[in-house]
DNA sequence: TCCTTATGCTCTCCAAAGGAAAGTAGGCAC
DNA sequence: GTGCCTACTTTCCTTTGGAGAGCATAAGGA
């Protein structure tokens, strides 16, 4: 074998090219608006149904709901529990690795909360710059 | 004044609606696919220069480069500096506000490196079961 | 002189993504 | 029957995004 890539704890380590490829498509996927608020509003109330949720995630329309509830079940972030009762009611639930994603985020949105002010200062200033 | 929403340090502690609609919207900016890609490029490479990103940046436009690039810079995330020179040489560089975003996103790089196995398996489930 | 090259955009045209609103299924109350 | 409830699905139309060509400028070569 020709020393192919060892795992290690060095974050200047040369990454796989094709790992890297794969991460940043994971990225892409994960790093969607609509996920994130989704995320957020699960992390928040455990678990939840379609109507709530379109409900909590301002500004989401049906259709994307549905497709980024698909896509995160795909991908093994949320389950889905349709419970046969008419009218139809479905649950949808953060699984762990849904959990540890939205840990992930977490940083994201203090950043956000933390930083709004610099943001909307630097906005203006540019703005005024022309 | 009315008591208007005190700032605490319980993560539990209502929120302001607005500093929520605020935030989201400071998510859904943020947290957009070719921000945290060119993001992670410039904290690797502390400045870059425009051609040097798109080479790097894997799949951008030279459109969406720009435009990225411009709301970063709107944001106060990067600097961009114009050398009078020609051909001409423009250099991007990470602020101290666009560093602090890329560190909040580390844990969501590490979360999708750690994760990209679970997700390509929760996948293959996924779609086995049709 | 004219042509090429290099760079950082900008513009045009077309395809894909996304929002709004209406439609669907199907059992239940009226 | 009529209408309601929920979780979608479908249709239509607007917005976003990608591909590729164009532009401005000056140095350097034929």
């Amino acid at each position: 074998m020709p020393a192919p890539e060892k795992i290690t704890n060095d974050p200047n380590a040369p990454v796989d090219p094709r790992v890297e490829t794969l991460v940043n498509e994971l990225i892409g996927r994960v790093a969607d608006k609509w996920t994130l608020l989704v995320l957020e509003e699960l992390e928040d109330h455990r678990t939840c149904r379609f109507t709530e949720l379109s409900r909590r995630v301002p500004g989401i329309s049906q259709k994307m709901l549905t497709q980024t509830l698909r896509q995160m079940e795909r991908d093994g972030l949320v389950v889905r529990t349709v419970h046969p009762v008419v009218p139809p009611k479905v649950e949808y639930c953060l699984t762990d690795l849904g959990h540890s994603l939205g840990e992930a985020f977490c940083g994201v949105w203090v950043w956000a909360e933390a930083n709004l002010e610099k943001v909307a200062r630097a906005r203006m200033a540019f703005d005024a710059r022309g």
